[in-house]
DNA sequence: CTCACTTTTTTGAGTTAATCAAATAAAGAG
DNA sequence: CTCTTTATTTGATTAACTCAAAAAAGTGAG
């Protein structure tokens, strides 16, 4: 496995630019950031993309399979780089923080439910929702 | 358990309005609906409501706690009157339908995952993605 | 290294889904 | 029926994207 974001890039068939770049080491340093948030860490560290860029490097990134999309409920978009594992995530009901869970209970139970709706089913996604390390100990405003 | 609209209405401590039942009968027929959807639905059925009314009616049931809003990713918030049940959902990757599934592991996989990340984890709200029976058989566009 | 061709980014407008606020209308207690 | 509270309408505004044309940059061939 290639680890650097250019090797990435490149293995992916994705031509390798300075924006592709950042965008790809910023969210390997603050996984789950919306496209706001990618755009303000890019331009912290020097890069010059506008938001537009963001989003669309976001989107070639995710369809070429390099960061993978979550949208939580009353929340934009958020990405994240790891990818390739069957990981779930839990959110904070109060301040929105992100963080993964492993998938626990292997696969069976998650993945197969007895009735399927007739759906073909691809994938199952569960999102944990409660309150996070820090609003649990903060006053209650 | 009061099944009329008025009923669920009166016991949540709502007032009883032409909108809120037009709302919660459409939801009963076509569940998983959208509010344009719903609005819709409510003027097809001789209602008079804005659709920023019907937005604001469906905040107002999902806040009592007379409808459930799920906004799977790609799609608009969609609400259902069934409430109360631990219930998941299968959502067509193609076409954006939405059928309920019923929990079928039973509580403890699907809820309790081994390591929280510190979270207090209330609830555990699973989508399954895949293809819809009707897109399984349909021609591949 | 340079050129030509393709893809990416910018610039600027447009869209969707929803929210906010003030004015009007309707519900329900007395 | 009247009054007070709560809903709904009307109209503006927002957040988060998406789209399109023009300018800029990446990459393979020579």
């Amino acid at each position: 496995m290639t680890s650097t974001a250019e090797g990435r890039l490149r293995a992916a068939g994705l031509r390798v630019t300075a924006g592709r770049i950042h965008v790809l080491d910023r969210l390997a340093e603050a996984p789950h950031s919306d496209a706001d948030t990618v755009h303000r860490l890019v331009t912290a560290a020097g890069g010059h993309l506008t938001l537009q860029a963001v989003h669309n490097v976001l989107t070639d990134l995710t369809e070429a399979g390099l960061v993978r999309r979550i949208e939580p409920a009353r929340s934009p978009a958020r990405y994240e780089t790891r990818i390739g594992d069957n990981h779930h995530h839990a959110v904070c009901t109060r301040c929105g923080a992100v963080t993964d869970i492993d998938c626990v209970v292997g696969h069976a139970p998650c993945l197969t439910p007895s009735e399927t709706g007739g759906y073909a089913i691809q994938t199952a996604e569960v999102t944990f929702w409660g309150l996070c390390p820090e609003c649990r100990t903060s006053p209650i405003t």
